[in-house]
DNA sequence: TTCTTTGTTCCGGA
DNA sequence: GTCCGGAACAAAGA
């Protein structure tokens, strides 16, 4: 379930530690994830060096030398693993004792220098793995038709209004098409909904102009205070140090269902429903 | 055994 | 051609 903010703590890890590092060999346990690695395309990545760590939307893209780029999706369960050499003195932090449970999910080790390991882990197996041209990366089709950030400047009132005033979908789905902004999912959409007291059923087009402007306003601050806090830890996200992200106190209507609503002076209790197939959280007192 | 989870894609119907 | 929403798919744990 890592969504833009939990995406965003493992780039910043991942940019802080693995950086200026030289891959020295390529491990693939499993080779199941969603896409086939060929191995060819691993021999790309021999000797390359890390050049730089960055995030569009749910994606990681960590680039390297020679044109060559990694792009990564964590799907729902991935996450990655910096690890050193067992007897290197080196902070705590960087140590995370796997269970033999969990290892048993460690599909592929990039072996670095410095004898660092990092390592892709993925209990569901939906994430991926791609190696690509750097100068072709945004043709690539998971890229290319993506919306903007929902932290840019480009998310905004002018944006919102235009691309929602012909769109029959609930603003539910709206919010969660990465067409039309990329980066949430599930979880974040439900809370941005409660948060703004907008019903997730609420046709996009029939949206006030100040109902569209609040949106914006609590998607921004969500995922900001989110990305501060760490990331959610939602049952399988760590951050690439095993940590778990503290967000997870804060949910106030993901998954609360039969519980009281949080809301001052609501004493109506979360109800959950399916809207496109994904169990939606709202209040119907609060949320009209 | 069945249900749940998510992002993405595909397909039927309007 | 377009839009909408339901179904399917991946894998594994409860």
């Amino acid at each position: 379930m890592p969504e833009l903010p939990e995406v965003e703590v493992v780039k910043r890890s991942l940019e802080k530690n693995i950086n200026n590092l030289i891959i020295k060999k390529v491990i693939i346990n499993t080779n199941k994830l969603r896409y086939i690695i060929q191995k060819k395309e691993i021999n790309k990545i021999f000797k390359k060096k890390i050049i730089s760590v960055k995030r569009r939307s749910k994606y990681l893209i960590i680039k390297l030398s020679n044109n060559i780029s990694i792009l990564v999706h964590l799907g729902m369960t991935g996450k990655f693993l910096i690890i050193n050499k067992e007897g290197e003195k080196k902070k705590t932090s960087f140590y995370y004792q796997l269970s033999e449970k969990d290892e048993k999910h460690n599909h592929i080790i990039f072996y670095l220098n410095k004898n660092i390991k990092l390592i892709y882990n993925d209990v569901r197996k939906f994430g991926f793995i791609k190696i690509v041209p750097s100068n072709k990366i945004n043709k690539i089709s998971h890229l290319s038709l993506l919306g903007p950030e929902p932290l840019s400047k480009n998310f905004d009132f002018e944006y919102f209004k235009k691309y929602i005033f012909n769109k029959n979908k609930k603003i539910k789905d709206i919010m969660m098409d990465q067409k039309f902004v990329s980066g949430l999912g599930n979880i974040y959409v439900n809370e941005v909904l409660f948060i703004s007291k907008i019903n997730p059923k609420t046709k996009a087009k029939n949206l006030s102009n100040l109902n569209i402007k609040k949106v914006i306003k609590v998607t921004k601050k969500i995922l900001n205070i989110s990305i501060k806090k760490g990331g959610s830890s939602i049952k399988n996200f760590k951050n690439s140090f095993g940590q778990d992200g503290s967000f997870q106190q804060k949910f106030k209507v993901y998954s609360r269902q039969g519980k009281k609503c949080l809301k001052n002076d609501c004493s109506d209790t979360i109800k959950k429903i399916v809207i496109s197939n994904r169990s939606t959280f709202y209040c119907e007192s609060c949320q009209k």
